[in-house]
DNA sequence: GAGTGGTCTAGACCACTGT
DNA sequence: CAGTGGTCTAGACCACTCC
């Protein structure tokens, strides 16, 4: 019940993390309402609800109306990748972009991609992302001619479809899955291992509303890894 | 300069992320200051700043004071992967949780261990997490006995190390890295698959503050994947 | 029904930064 | 310097949901 007359919403943030951290306030543990919140800090209560609502963002506070605010019981750690275009991502590595197109022909996709993209006739763009001259990405893509038939007379030899994409087929949403998969001929020839070398893939499928855009597979060359950090804030380990 | 008198900060960023998405908005494009925008919308300055500081937050935005609100260039890919604890995951498969310590022991951390987990005395824990009897993920943690004393005398054949810090041990963030690798004789072993097969694995450590807590090392069973969706918002297919 | 968070408002001042 | 976003306030009403 004592002001502190802090800062701001960044402030109390912290106080009510260090009160979580410090378990003051345990995991399950039901914290004051935001009035009581806002006469202790000395702040109003938008200030608080500011703070809080980042915090429930980040799944450490559960808050549901009438119930009250409560610590996370099992406190999620959410992890955030920003996945950029593949040449930002070469560059970025101070490494020299290179690309080839290495086909790009319209077909009939194979069952598990007309599944998601529909049985309309498709483009299948293949090409290869280097860094410094070494193969560094395998990139498999699918692309509804439906959705997008710009992208029938669109040249894939400059610019990568990748990239086309980004600048002429806008989405609502999509889905992505890293897995891990043992590279067949065409990935070890293409990426410079040997057959059966695992690597880290990530595919995705990207709808426009309600029709799928395009879908994707991406083989990165073996020793690649996807990095990120979990919360400037605070958790429990696990 | 229409009025259109929408309902809540959802509706004006659904009608920001429409403009975007319909290239009314290019990427680049200045978009008005939240003045303009609030008279538009007939609604107080700060619902707008609420519409777009979530869309900022989402990377399809770039803010900059006196620079004003640009739609980004580089709409990057914001996937949020939520990682729980082993248990949860499993039995959230609707699978049915098993848990064996395989060893405990203080032992000295080999070199890339030490170099973040410092040189002090250290616990190594393995163990193998498995739902419906399969082979799960092979747990390999190392837990600083400097930062976390009382991990000494915890029990881990009836709860694992996973659990046990998570309700013990805060810490203030952390690294995570996916990648893919080939299986180890142990990963094979304990895993059930052949040695070299592609395993999806995470590694993890994380701090409270500036003392390491913990690093681990989680090899999953062949086929795992992890899938997240992304943007219920918009942005641009790539 | 009543308590809690969710949101909105109208106005204000501050902080950053491009010109 | 001046324009823009960042934040705070004091108050209000609403929406959900537990009791």
């Amino acid at each position: 019940m004592t002001k502190h007359h802090v800062k701001g919403w960044q402030a109390i943030q912290d106080e009510v993390l260090r009160r979580i951290h410090a378990r003051e306030w345990p995991p399950g543990h039901v914290i004051p309402n935001e009035v009581d919140l806002a006469q202790e800090f000395g702040c109003a209560r938008a200030t608080v609800n500011r703070a809080l609502r980042a915090l429930a963002e980040e799944g450490l506070l559960d808050r549901r109306r009438k119930a009250g605010t409560r610590v996370a019981l099992h406190p999620v750690t959410r992890a955030t990748v920003d996945i950029s275009v593949i040449r930002q991502e070469i560059e970025e590595r101070g490494q020299h972009y290179d690309y080839r197109l290495l086909a790009c022909d319209a077909a009939s996709p194979p069952a598990p991609v007309r599944a998601t993209l529909g049985a309309g006739s498709s483009l299948h763009v293949t090409a290869l992302h280097s860094g410094d001259g070494a193969p560094y990405v395998f990139e498999d893509r699918w692309i509804s001619l439906k959705t997008t038939p710009d992208a029938r007379s669109a040249d894939f030899t400059g610019i990568s479809a990748n990239e086309w994409l980004l600048a002429h087929a806008p989405y609502t949403h999509g889905d992505i899955a890293f897995s891990a998969e043992a590279a067949s001929a065409q990935d070890a020839s293409l990426l410079n291992t040997a057959e059966g070398a695992p690597l880290f893939v990530v595919t995705r499928t990207t709808w426009d509303h309600d029709c799928a855009v395009t879908a994707v597979r991406l083989a990165y060359a073996p020793g690649y890894r996807i990095y990120t950090r979990i919360g400037a804030q605070s958790d429990s380990a696990g």
